[in-house]
DNA sequence: TGCATCATCCAAAGCGGTTTGAGTGTGATT
DNA sequence: AATCACACTCAAACCGCTTTGGATGATGCA
């Protein structure tokens, strides 16, 4: 059933019936009414494929994922990111369409998108510094917003991103309120923009307090259970062990307490752990007590609200470059508490 | 630049240019090559829109994620799957479009990718028994293959799944050989087909040396760290506990293991446990030594499998259905070991 | 030489919608 | 009664490609 049969049912005009079902003005409400219930009838339904040529609009979005030699972005927090997103498309009647390609592809996706018009926009995954996707995407001109900053871009662009520096300085702080003075940060891979950003806010902190940080207290590395329970044991196992760590995902989060006790030490009480939990829906931080004391922020969220803005910018190309910068809640739970009192040497 | 524009610059019809690039064999060579060159030269891509109307393919496939309550769909196994697929389908010049859609609108997400035309096929995930999503694909008549079975469903239809039965069988007796007679099994949602196929394999692993499994060392729920924790905490503390736990990912896999340890127990030396590995590139079970024995089968290969088996069954709707079972390698890691020896009753 | 064959190329008709530019009939205005 | 604005409706062009059904000239063969 296409508009024209439909049409011709209803004794009128694919023009008439067009309009009348996308609601302009010019169309007797009777008629209307009568092309509306036609329409439920026989389960009208326009075809996408000849409104995207006869508007020129693609009425999709694009997700590029670039398959590298390491894996980052195909992770858990793109899952969620990408449910978000796709939330907010659908219920504009966009689609989202996920470009899976080798990596050095990447830059022909983005072109081929914009050139075979299969995307109004796109959305820019897992920035780092200095990132060239988006000149790129500048040069393409096709409207973006970018899931994070880039530092060392001079270039205008919309992004949603989380406070990750603050975040970071206040888990910083929540631990030298307690009296942690030797923190181990096991942080992401530090090419990507939102791990420097987390370390700074850690290195700040310290730094406030008139402490510096100690390299050897700082691993970086990807987000996985291994790679951080390498990071911790490695620091567990120096002279000076840490009282507490820092630690940038939910699942370097479990390495981490998998290496504290291996040990014979318990989390909690002899070793403080703060993570940043993405609040992923299959990885919950515990029920009612959390598990984990985090730094929260809904990536699922951040999904919502990045859509939301490419969808805007899409509708209104002229609106400036536009901002989101999210807070991270700071949640206690059962993985922190008051550094255990130094070993005083003992006096006769 | 457009076809159009293209073949006046050529002075070419429109017609000539169109099979020149599609490789037609009534066109002359040194033609085809002028064409080819002045289309490299232009940089033309042509428009997908207008190949979509003009061919009436959608030259794409849909994916629909239900946003349950429970989000069970949008997972860490989703991720990688989708990965694998993606490969596939930018290699062969198709889309991939994610439906996120509220769960009580499903069925309307596939009937719209039908009506509107905007997929060729799509991939049906997480199919439960008695799957009532495979009639209505066959009755909207779209291909479609499902990523697992749906046992209950006497229609025919492709699918690509998993020997999760013959797998766990295997694990059973793999840990029956070992010594251990009382094996707590840590269970998806058994509503889920491939949780039931599970169970079935391990019930007929005791069986075959006639044991009779024990309801209480039997779990199901999602597959969440917390569940996994929860499940084997409950198990452990059973007046007649487990040796050893066959558990349905790797994420319980962990919460079962900060169970064990949590009662100062040594995972692989006071109790054993078997995880299914789907391989997930972000969370690898150890580089070298797998940390945990596994029945490993890569969710990501699946993804790839599926995607061609669609993408035959598209290019040739004639063909019947294709299946491919992939068998699961059992691989040993360091959470598996000999039962320990029960405490014979001292005599004196 | 005459005619069928073949290799090339093109005009035009779709694909299924949207949108422009006119054309009606009606009631209000003067 | 003539004029005009207004409310509706429609025919046709268009989006950019594919594909059908010729057309043309060169070639092959008797």
């Amino acid at each position: 059933m296409n508009l024209k049969e439909l049409a011709t049912k209803l004794g009128l005009s694919p023009t008439t019936v067009s309009r009348a079902l996308n609601g302009y003005p010019e169309v007797n409400e009777a008629t209307r009414e009568r092309v509306m219930a036609a329409a439920k009838r026989h389960n009208y339904r326009p075809n996408t494929r000849a409104i995207r040529l006869a508007t020129g609009r693609a009425l999709a979005v694009g997700h590029v994922i670039p398959l590298a030699t390491r894996h980052e972005i195909v992770n858990p927090i793109f899952a969620d990111f990408i449910a978000g997103a796709g939330e907010t498309y659908s219920r504009n009647g966009y689609d989202m369409i996920l470009s899976v390609v080798p990596d050095e592809s990447e830059e022909q996706a983005y072109r081929d998108l914009k050139s075979r018009g299969s995307a109004d926009g796109v959305i820019l995954h897992a920035p780092r510094m200095n990132d060239s996707r988006i000149p790129l995407l500048h040069e393409i001109g096709i409207p973006f917003v970018v899931h994070g900053r880039a530092t060392g871009t001079d270039l205008p662009y919309s992004w949603v991103d989380v406070n990750n520096r603050r975040a970071f300085q206040r888990a910083t702080e929540f631990l030298l309120d307690l009296g942690h003075l030797r923190i181990g940060l096991v942080n992401g891979l530090e090419f990507m923009d939102f791990a420097i950003r987390r370390r700074t806010g850690y290195v700040d902190a310290l730094a406030a307090r008139g402490l510096s940080p100690d390299p050897a207290l700082m691993a970086s590395d990807e987000m996985t259970e291994i790679s951080g329970y390498r990071a911790a044991s490695a620091m567990l196992d120096l002279p000076a062990p840490p009282t507490a760590f820092l630690v940038a995902s939910m699942i370097s989060g479990m390495g981490v307490r998998r290496a504290i006790e291996e040990r014979g030490l318990r989390m909690g009480r002899d070793i403080s752990v703060i993570i940043h939990d993405d609040d992923l829906s299959y990885m919950k931080n515990g029920d009612d007590v959390p598990i984990f004391t985090a730094t929260r922020s809904s990536v699922r969220d951040a999904g919502r609200i990045a859509a939301d803005l490419l969808l805007g910018i899409i509708a209104n190309p002229g609106h400036g470059p536009e901002h989101r910068l999210l807070e991270a809640e700071l949640i206690i739970g059962q993985s922190t508490g008051p550094a255990p009192r130094p070993h005083a040497p003992e006096k006769a």
